[in-house]
DNA sequence: AAGCATTACGGCGTACGTAATGATT
DNA sequence: AATCATTACGTACGCCGTAATGCTT
């Protein structure tokens, strides 16, 4: 199966130019080596391949039937390197990226949008989940995730942003409510949880100006594993949440949200693009990889 | 044009099994000489072509694309070795046969007949010239031709049968002639030329008693380059002709024509298969080769 | 523990180049 | 004479096996 493949290439290559002496041009070796490919070639087979008569060079019919396939050879070999070469360095083939859904909307989506108008050769796929995915089996190029996160040793972290988390309530609860003035306050309060944090109900806050740190413990009574749904319990009145900043900018700005508590603040994410492999990539990853923190550069100035 | 072919070949086996060892046992190396081969690939490509985890391969995408290409390869090169395979060993594809058109007449198509039709995936080709042809030009696999004939060095020959040339005339002929009793009695007749043996009018007569050799010299006024048409004018009775046995057998046995001086005998012809190479034969051309001997055999005895 | 892949290392073989030879125009 | 193919021979690189290591089930 492996045999004489090269001699295979060296014997379509022969044939194309009719001569030993044009082909060892081509492929940049002697007519020697050529010479030498050929019988080896020959020998293996057990046939004559071609009659050589010094000036000219004569396919016999076993020749003629195994060029056939000696070009088909090369022709695969030569489609293959140019596939390969297009996957790398052009901005096509598909491109997985793995985010929540959170994200994906509020944050990648727009960070990459007009890149992604501008190559239309590229099949972007979104896999907005929240469950843990197995980047190989999913074919994942780019996954975006939160620190700390299980991190394989074969895979390589991209820092995009720091991400600042904040707990917010809507304005009516905290009208409704015990009035918030120190971390002590909280454990009075309903927290709703986010099931993708560790410790759901603990907060730890520092204080922004002792560095002092407090950790409370809240009620949880209603917990979700989405983002959108947490903002909408936490916008109905339902409790505090705790968030990342990214995630609820937009409510915090329009008002329907507020800051609690703001001169405390909670641990800070870090947002990562994690891939498969530092060398190597496509290009079309790196290119992406490159978009996504030029936006998260722009985004926190 | 020639890079990593046997890691293409590798790297397809490795795919079809989706592993590495099972790779290497089907193509009789190490697991480790199937990784090296891939790293080598991909070093080359410059792309990671597979996901490894252990247990379970996973093809990158550009790994995807290139498979193709790879199976493509090796497909093309099994089919190429089949299909050689089956020219060297099986009776088929073409035979190219060169004869003088008398000889295919009256003894090669004879020869071979029941061969051929026992063979029926043999195309057979007849050429049927009596000028000089170049074996490598015209593809012949099997020229017949008389000695002495001009054989390469890359040629060789193969004796089929002595052949006994004899001097005929038509009866009518002799009997309106002067009588000939010994070879200087042909100086006053008519000799038909025959173009192809090279002094067409001097005969070489060995006496079969004494051995005794004389050289006669004959008018020829008619000549012709063709073997039928001298038949034609000897049994006309426009001479005396001389004549390889194995042509003129049907007319001597129906007394159309007879021996002229049955005593002396002519130089012996030698009829040989001549071919362009010795060793690395397909077998359709020993075979035909084995039949011709052997039909040429029986006939002698 | 067992099966698998990777790596370093070292040996062997193959593929190549050089140079001389032979063949053909 | 010039171009081309073949061959012998020496060399160097490539390919591979061994063995040790790490990883996964």
């Amino acid at each position: 199966m492996l045999d004489n493949l090269r001699g295979m290439a060296v014997f379509a290559s022969v044939v194309n130019h009719g001569s030993f002496s044009g082909s060892a041009r081509e492929l940049g070796i002697t007519t020697s080596a050529v010479s030498q490919q050929i019988r080896s070639l020959e020998n293996d087979l057990g046939v004559v391949l071609l009659h050589r008569s010094t000036r000219k060079l004569s396919l016999t019919e076993a020749g003629a039937g195994f060029y056939e396939a000696a070009k088909d050879v090369v022709d695969a070999a030569e489609q293959g390197r140019m596939r390969v070469n297009q996957l790398r360095d052009e901005l096509a083939g598909s491109l997985r990226i793995a985010t929540t859904p959170e994200l994906s909307v509020n944050h990648i989506l727009p960070a990459l949008s007009t890149w992604l108008t501008a190559h239309d050769d590229l099949a972007v796929h979104f896999l907005a989940d929240n469950h843990y995915i197995d980047m190989i089996d999913e074919r994942v190029d780019i996954a975006i995730r939160m620190s700390p996160s299980i991190v394989d040793s074969k895979m390589s972290s991209h820092a995009l942003a720091e991400v600042k988390q904040v707990l917010v309530a809507s304005p009516e609860y905290l009208q409704q409510h015990d009035k918030i003035e120190t971390p002590k306050d909280l454990s009075k309060h309903e927290l709703i949880g986010i099931e993708l944090v560790k410790d759901p109900n603990v907060l730890e806050m520092v204080c922004r100006e002792s560095g002092k740190k407090t950790k409370v413990k809240c009620n949880t009574r209603i917990q979700t594993n989405n983002v959108f749904v947490a903002t909408a319990l936490a916008k109905s009145g339902h409790g505090l949440v705790r968030m990342i900043s990214l995630d609820i900018q937009k409510e915090l700005d329009s008002g329907e949200l507020v800051e609690v508590l703001p001169e405390y603040q909670l641990p800070d994410y870090v947002l990562y693009a994690v891939t498969l492999d530092r060398e190597q990539q496509p290009a079309k990853i790196t290119r992406c990889l490159e978009v996504l923190k030029e936006y998260f550069e722009n985004y926190s100035k």
